[in-house]
DNA sequence: TAATAAATGTCGTTT
DNA sequence: AAACGACGTTTATTA
């Protein structure tokens, strides 16, 4: 069975033979190739995995990357990321795909023995993706509407680097202490209040003169509180969505502003 | 074009109601599903997302998972972990796919106009998989051969219970000092110098005796070291990949005693 | 190129 | 159900 229109190729249950023409085919000119049927796979590495044979799904795309799918989970079983270099070839009367990333020196081979579907798509796809409420928003949200954080506080700079990273807010409160802000868009773990002690750090080592540290998460993660608590460190909720909402109304603000 | 076995159907090029009718059959009967053609996505849940319409992969599995693949890229750019609900449904001549979750409130919406392929697939797929030279296997390793750690080096316990998890080695050294062995398979970060730390401090509390902590692990991260030296804790250079060599030999030897 | 932080992280395991 | 840690994490960003 075969479906051959200028630009897309589908076939059901091929032989050997005919899947590796289309792989090849498919591959060589930079489309995207599905095969479905009985494999095995092994992977060489970082670290080193073999899948016994199995029904799955294997995606090819244009930019070398490669991805094996059982038909669970939402994982991946075994991928390559993209820049690997594809060699399809016939071993032992069965189809083996190769993908190599030289830099690396990752190889992951998977072979079948009995093929359900190839498709090889030549897709088109420019269209924009837009991911909102990300942690730049909160930022962006703070600094626009800084009771967000606590009454009265005042941000002065944002993305301040410094020397292992980037301060998300730095400001002062009411009381004119110095403050530091962590933004978390997840629940906090003991690592981001590390990231933020960090920061202090700097500002202890300079002065001597009181400054807070505020972690701003949708939630403190348990093992964490412990060690914000030694630490002397603050936390203040705060989750994405409210963040989005103040920046629906910041842009509509910024509309009215305008006209 | 159509090919129908007992097990699986591919669809060529079809209208929206052939997909319509292919859809539901096969995720309501607990198939794997394959649908490529032109499409936009929208995503409400943790965050939110928009996607422009462009040709995409889209993979629905018999588990609930959900991904949306565009032809580059390791990840896909939209998705649902396992345990969504699938609902097709024809809206304004286009083939809606939604995705939705009930606990995390999280919905997912892919909508064709125009659809290249579908493919539905009965994956049968019990094979194991087997990931090698894990962190495990290295303990593994270390237990069976102490000198990879150090010359004299004897173990007492592995996977001992403590407080905040499991120490993956304790023993002693040539001059009976107890040794806290903590081993990661990748460059070990200022994360795993704190995990190593908190299972000192169980001892330290405990006794005045000298005790040795010694973090083994490929690589020691270059933002680890300063800690570590700061805590007076020691680094043992070992890879997966020799771990993996010495198991080898492990099981060949086992089977020699074995006979 | 290397390091650092973010992710709709996902996934397994344990409490 | 929640939380904790690992992951072949991947990916983007920045020094």
């Amino acid at each position: 069975m075969k479906a051959n229109n200028r630009k897309n190729m589908i076939l059901g249950a091929p032989t050997v033979a005919e899947a590796y023409q289309a792989v090849v085919g498919g591959t060589s000119r930079h489309k995207t190739v599905i095969v479905s049927g009985n494999c095995w796979v092994d992977y060489q590495g970082r670290a080193s995995s073999t899948l016994e044979p199995g029904e799955r799904i294997v995606m090819l795309k244009p930019d070398g990357s490669a991805l094996v799918h059982r038909p669970t989970n939402y994982a991946p079983v075994n991928w390559q990321p993209p820049g690997s270099i594809f060699r399809t070839a016939i071993k032992d009367d069965n189809l083996s795909i190769r993908a190599f990333r030289r830099k690396e020196n990752e190889t992951l081979e998977v072979t079948f023995d009995r093929i359900i579907m190839v498709a090889v798509l030549d897709l088109q796809d420019s269209g924009e993706f837009y991911l909102h409420a990300s942690e730049k928003d909160m930022q962006e949200a703070i600094l626009f509407q800084p009771d967000l954080l606590e009454e009265g506080f005042r941000p002065i700079k944002a993305e301040k680097p410094v020397e292992p990273g980037f301060i998300d807010i730095m400001g002062v409160d009411n009381d004119n202490v110095l403050t530091i802000v962590e933004i978390k868009r997840n629940p906090a773990t003991s690592e981001a209040v590390l990231q933020l002690q960090k920061y202090m750090d700097i500002f202890k080592n300079d002065s001597t003169m009181r400054i807070r540290g505020i972690l701003v998460a949708p939630e403190l993660a348990r093992g964490a509180q412990g060690l914000l608590a030694k630490l002397g460190l603050e936390f203040k909720a705060l989750s994405p969505e409210v963040c989005s909402e103040v920046l629906k109304r910041k842009r509509s603000k910024t509309l009215n502003e305008f006209f």
